[in-house]
DNA sequence: GTCGCACCTGCAACTCATTGCAATAAGGAC
DNA sequence: GTCCTTATTGCAATGAGTTGCAGGTGCGAC
């Protein structure tokens, strides 16, 4: 299963005319074990120095960047948090991010092409929905604020 | 007039029951000049520190950190460029920041509370609208994209 | 005016991320 | 299999921002 997504991504790499080097196979495995999960560039690199040995850190953060440029991943700041990154595969969806417990919601774009829709209209702009989350306190930790009471757990 | 504004600020700092102090008033002074401009924590510290003599950069950040945290400043992020601050005054409205060339465009926020809403009605997320751009392409940049030409100079 | 204490500041060290450059290796051509 | 070009890597230095802590200072109380 993470084999498949794997070569997938491999074969992407090579399409895209990028080249295929260990430390771009090892930071592929990490990627394609974690699924959809949001990891940080540490957590990436560990994962891959953990499968070939030493990789320096510009190298990941390199090659992470080249992964986003052709759409493998995206690279989101969910809040003052160090960024994550995490498989695109094919889904297509915008990302709320809470300030306070960390927790990411996914909104299908149905829901917000026509707020990009009138951006496009009235300011000519093309939203690049996937760089940055929207933040904002998610239900639970509004709740919590309100009726004050524990507070929801912070993951930072 | 800046003048006013330095006042105004200074009042706004003590009612919050924070203290007026020789950092804090030079930053204060560089805010009030620049008005609404985006101004990186580098800028209103040069600035600052020519008011004042030296003040330590982590001094500056925790205290805008602080001025945000009462609504005088708004700590925004546009793009991948470092963290830019500017004057809340009395406007409430969206920024939309171009990735190629940098430029800020301002939404009013008339025109985003209905998608805001949705993402409240639909999955209970309040959104802090102020903290993160939303980044895309502006007119200009993306018609110099599909119509390939020279590039509008980046900022960067 | 001066006292006191909580809030602030400056320092130093640290984290996260980026960049320039010389050396290395991927992978197409033969 | 070998060669060659050029993308990629590792290193070292730098930039941006944060944190802990010891000492200094604003400002309300007297």
């Amino acid at each position: 299963m993470t084999q498949l997504i794997e070569e997938t991504l491999h074969e992407r790499i090579r399409e895209a005319g990028l080249r295929l080097t260990l430390p771009r196979r090892a930071i592929c495995k990490v990627l394609a074990a974690n699924g959809e999960s949001f990891l940080t560039a540490a957590e990436i690199l560990a994962g891959a120095i953990a499968e070939v040995g030493h990789i320096d850190s510009s190298t990941a953060y390199r090659a992470l960047d080249d992964f986003a440029e052709i759409g493998l991943v995206h690279h989101v700041h969910l809040g003052n948090q160090p960024g994550k990154w995490h498989l695109t595969l094919d889904h297509d969806h915008q990302h709320l991010v809470c300030e306070t417990c960390g927790k990411p919601t996914q909104v299908p774009s149905s829901d917000v092409t026509a707020f990009f829709d009138l951006l496009k209209d009235q300011f000519g702009f093309t939203v690049n929905a996937h760089h940055f989350a929207i933040l904002g306190q998610c239900e639970t930790c509004s709740a919590a604020a309100t009726h004050p009471h524990h507070p929801t757990t912070p993951t930072s």
